[in-house]
RNA sequence: GGGCCCGUAGCUCAGAUUGGAAGAGCGUCGGUCUCGCACACCGAAGGCCGCGGGUUCAAAUCCCGCCGGGUCCA
């Protein structure tokens, strides 16, 4: 960001932060002696309120409202809001599917980017409230531990939109400013003068704006955010068009501090921590925890350089050392992370991400992994994660009932998760321990290779290190290492070029002919612009672009070809055509053809893809999402999320349920509606195909089956689609599986090439069809049996042929000197029969075999090698005559050549050879 | 989306840098021992070195592509 926060300060003063309520209520400014920022407060005290800043917190065993569990603190505060003039929305789901820039949703604001921000769709309702689930990352570290850090935590949004253009009018810093004041005194009923405001600047995204953090007993409560100016690129700013109120509550905190627990997790988890006490056995001395718990807020790795410091200085505060304390919060900690890890588990299976190697799935393998790891890490065998995770279900769904949706599939991702856990721990640990057992030396290098290629981290080879008695030590700086590797790897990607063509701006967008009548195949149109003598651009076109997963038309505009249509700007087609375009000029009536039977094919895999997709559902579970497609002429693909192969069987039973949907010829409907109504209608399944832009979206709906927003042209029947035949599900990655299919006139094609194929195989056999699979493995294992046979047999020859060659030596130096040219043996054989030859210490053999080439074996004894004859040496010079080359050890040289025949000439000069290269 | 690692006997893996005779341990089968079993000892069987190309006189080994699995990161 081109302006830093000191500068955005300066942007604000005194004015900008004094709303109303403080006015009326008495509120003076002043500063913070310990942080230095200004803040507003009835109180006369100079400490803003920041936990830092009082010294840890003061709300830890008081309560003032009644104890608000999570759903009770969610319905609570949806609740005040609504008596308030906003209207409660339904939340989105966790996994940000309408976004391709994110994979989770990360807070609330981020269900209105960027349609309703950027103005393309007015918000749901305004003001409006959603105690929207968001999942964040970016500090695990400190989940469980820090008391208050959790990887899923329900913001509570609250949000206000103001806009000229669009007409909107919301409240601004005044109105929210009084909600916020009347929450916190008739809600949580706190005291104004418990209360302290603390003026600050909020940036990101490229916009920037006031804040005002509220503080009360130590514990920051809520964040008021004022989104009002948009970062140029230049550096400058402006005003931004759309001004937008975005108060983000933490509603576990909301819940946290009502309650007064000692960690947010006992507030926010409620039974399902209970029960995972209960399970474990496991107690901390209440007033030791609270005790704890009222310096915890101090444990902060954000702002503490390095929490086994922060740990520290807690246990000199508590007058024990930082070895007690671990022991004593290790495995509560534990119990809390592993409780928040599951829940977002939970969250992000219901709405359909799975654990894998790649993207978000990644994270959420992590955490999981960390899980088990801390289960492991304190024996905490009688607890089932498998249960946690229902128990979290149960307790969520009375909020958010469609977190039992999560119930389909986490009992196999559990599984299969933990196994694979464990596998590559087994893996790791057996391969370690081979290398500790063979003495090696494990370098840096070795370090960074078992961490990123097998998972293995330092410590874990510590640990089986110190099990077998061996020294290692953890090098200080591995991490380092490691950071910097990463930032030499991360390369800036360059931006794509945009396709601009000049002066395109100022045509209308194109009339879409296809969504009309997806069967027509012929219209005429008003030629608007030819560029490049080869692009053509018309009022209105049939021709449909590739997009969505769907590639373009063929065919004519008059009697040029067309052999590319893409969607360019603002909706408008541009058509690449072949040929002479000198005789057109803009003005001119065209007449288009496409080719019908391309768009025909098209429209059937399309058609069958939102089949197909459906039944992977209906057979794999409800977790399944399409996460890519490529529609087209011959054969189809699409993309699905599952967490392990899709098996054979299940293959064959997706491809009979898409038949049997294809047979019930189902009316196929499509529609278009307006965005926030369709989501409403449909629920937000219907973004299978990912982001869709626009303010009105077209809904595809194939009855009784499945409903998407989606472009594509469709079949008015399934019936249409004729047989879909699956051709395979690999698993391009792990947590996505690729489906093959071929739909209609090629479908019939590929059954009849399987069919030719087998028709050929029995052909070769002789045998039926039916035998043919029989027959070839029998003649496999025969292969393989009379392979060993020949093996067997030759070893006979050759001790015949070593046999018969034992006498035909010349004496050399002492050494006996046997060459002999054979034909059509092998390298094999010759090493056979010299094997032999070589029992008697003072043979040199030197072997030749002849076919289309020659190829040379040359063999030693024991005695020949310690005159110093060399084989490989011998091998090579005679293969070199031969016009080739070979080489090998002093007991054994190989090598050949295409000069076959002088091999006996070459061969009956060895033995000078020999005397040469010893 | 990017990077890295691994596919060799039923299982777990060596061999790969430096191309030159496919190995070990466990398991299986047979034998010795025993009334019998287990142990111990002796022996044997068991390999399209993932698949397909290329380089080479020669490829498990080097290069390219594919298939299958694993792993670290944005």
């Amino acid at each position: 960001m081109a302006i830093s926060k000191n500068e955005l300060k300066k942007l604000f003063n005194r004015d900008s932060y004094e709303v109303t309520i403080f006015k009326e209520n008495g509120y003076e400014r002043r500063k913070c002696k310990v942080c230095g920022d200004y803040f507003w407060t009835i109180e006369e005290t100079d400490i803003c309120g920041d936990t830092k800043c009082v010294g840890g917190y003061k709300f830890i065993g008081q309560t003032l409202n009644g104890e608000w569990d999570f759903n009770e603190a969610i319905n609570r505060w949806c609740g005040f809001f609504e008596r308030h003039g906003h209207t409660r929305i339904v939340e989105y789901p966790v996994v940000s599917r309408w976004r391709s820039d994110m994979y989770f949703t990360i807070a609330s604001i981020a269900d209105f980017q960027p349609w309703v921000l950027n103005g393309t769709i007015p918000p749901p309702a305004n003001p409006l409230v959603v105690p929207q689930p968001c999942i964040r990352f970016n500090d695990t570290d400190n989940i469980g531990r820090s008391g208050r850090h959790l990887s899923c935590f329900t913001m509570g949004g609250q949000h206000s939109f103001n806009s000229e253009k669009q007409n909107l009018k919301g409240y601004w810093m005044d109105g929210c400013m009084e909600l916020n004041f009347k929450f916190l005194t008739e809600e949580l009923r706190l005291k104004p003068k418990e209360i302290s405001y603390r003026e600050d600047i909020w940036a990101g995204g490229g916009n920037f704006g006031p804040c005002i953090e509220a503080f009360a007993r130590g514990l920051e409560i809520v964040n008021n955010v004022f989104m009002q100016y948009v970062i140029l690129p230049d550096g400058s700013y402006e005003e931004m068009e759309m001004q937008v109120i975005d108060v983000g509550w933490g509603l576990e905190r909301v819940a946290w501090f009502s309650q007064g627990t000692p960690t947010v997790y006992e507030a926010t988890f409620g039974p399902v921590l209970d029960y995972m006490k209960k399970q474990t056995a496991l107690s901390v001395d209440p007033a030791f925890l609270k005790e704890y718990s009222l310096v915890a807020g101090l444990l902060n790795v954000d702002e503490v350089e390095d929490i086994e410091e922060a740990r520290k200085n807690v246990a000199n505060m508590l007058n024990i050392s930082a070895e007690d304390l671990s022991k004593t919060l290790g495995p509560l900690e534990a119990l809390y992370a592993i409780a928040d890890h599951m829940r977002t588990l939970v969250f992000a299976t219901a709405d359909g991400a799975i654990p894998s190697n790649i993207g978000g799935g990644y994270n959420l393998r992590v955490i999981f992994r960390r899980a088990l790891g801390l289960k492991d890490l304190y024996n905490l065998e009688n607890l089932d994660l498998l249960e946690v995770c229902y128990r979290h279900i149960d307790y969520l769904r009375r909020t958010y009932p469609r977190v039992e949706k999560a119930k389909g599939a986490i009992d196999d991702i559990i599984e299969v998760e933990t196994n694979r856990y464990y596998d590559t721990l087994k893996r790791g640990k057996r391969y370690v321990k081979s290398l500790l057992e063979k003495k090696e030396r494990i370098d840096t290098e070795t370090l960074i290779e078992l961490y990123e290629s097998r998972g293995v981290p330092p410590e874990m080879i510590k640990e089986i290190a110190d099990e077998l008695g061996c020294t290692f030590k953890v090098p200080g700086d591995f991490y380092v290492i490691l950071d910097e590797k990463r930032q030499q790897a991360t390369r800036i990607e360059p931006e794509p070029v945009e396709v601009l063509i000049e002066g395109i701006e100022a045509l209308p967008p194109t009339q879409l002919l296809y969504y009309s009548d997806p069967y027509a195949t012929t219209f005429e149109a008003k030629l608007l612009k030819i560029i490049d003598d080869r692009i053509l651009i018309l009022g209105k076109t049939l021709f449909y672009p590739t997009g969505g997963g769907q590639i373009h038309d063929e065919g004519k505009i008059d009697d040029l070809k067309v052999i590319k249509v893409d969607m360019i700007g603002n909706n408008i087609i541009i058509h690449e055509v072949e040929g002479d375009t000198s005789y057109l000029k803009p003005g001119d009536i065209v007449r288009g053809e496409i080719d019908q039977d391309r768009r025909l094919a098209l429209m059937r895999h399309h058609t069958a893809t939102h089949i197909v997709n459906a039944a992977a559902r209906m057979v794999l579970g409800n977790h399944v999402w399409q996460s890519g497609a490529e529609k087209r002429v011959g054969q189809s693909r699409l993309d699905i999320s599952h967490f392990k192969s899709v098996s054979k069987d299940e293959l064959n039973e997706i491809e009979k349920i898409t038949n049997q949907i294809v047979m019930k010829n189902l009316p196929v409907h499509t529609e278009w509606m307006e965005r926030s109504g369709a989501e409403k209608k449909y629920g937000f399944s219907i973004y299978q195909g990912g982001v869709v832009p626009g303010k009105e979206i077209r809904i595809v709906d194939v009855e009784e089956t499945d409903v998407e927003a989606c472009g594509g042209t469709h079949l008015r029947f399934t019936g249409e689609c004729g047989p879909i035949k699956m051709l395979s599900a690999k698993r391009i990655q792990d947590g996505v599986v690729r489906l093959e299919y071929t739909v209609g006139e090629p479908a019939v094609k590929f059954i009849q090439n399987q069919e030719a194929l087998l028709d050929e195989t029995a052909k070769i056999f002789n045998v039926g069809i039916s035998e043919t699979s029989k027959t070839v493995k029998r003649f496999f294992e025969e292969w393989k049996q009379q392979r060993k046979e020949i093996e067997h047999l030759k070893t006979e020859i050759a001790m015949v042929i070593a046999d018969s060659l034992k006498s035909e030596f010349t004496e050399v130096n002492n050494l006996k000197v046997i060459s002999k040219v054979l034909r059509n043996r092998e390298s094999e054989d010759l090493i056979k029969i010299g094997n032999i030859l070589c029992e008697d210490p003072k043979t040199v053999a030197v072997l030749c075999t002849t076919n289309e080439s020659a190829e040379v074996v040359v063999m030693t004894g024991s005695d020949a090698q310690k005159e110093g004859v060399h084989a490989g040496k011998i091998a090579k010079n005679i293969s070199k005559q031969l016009g080739g080359d070979g080489g090998g050890k002093p007991d054994l040289g190989q090598g050949g050549g295409p000069n076959v025949d002088i091999a006996e000439n070459v061969l009956e000069n060895v033995i000078d050879l020999i005397k040469v290269t010893k």
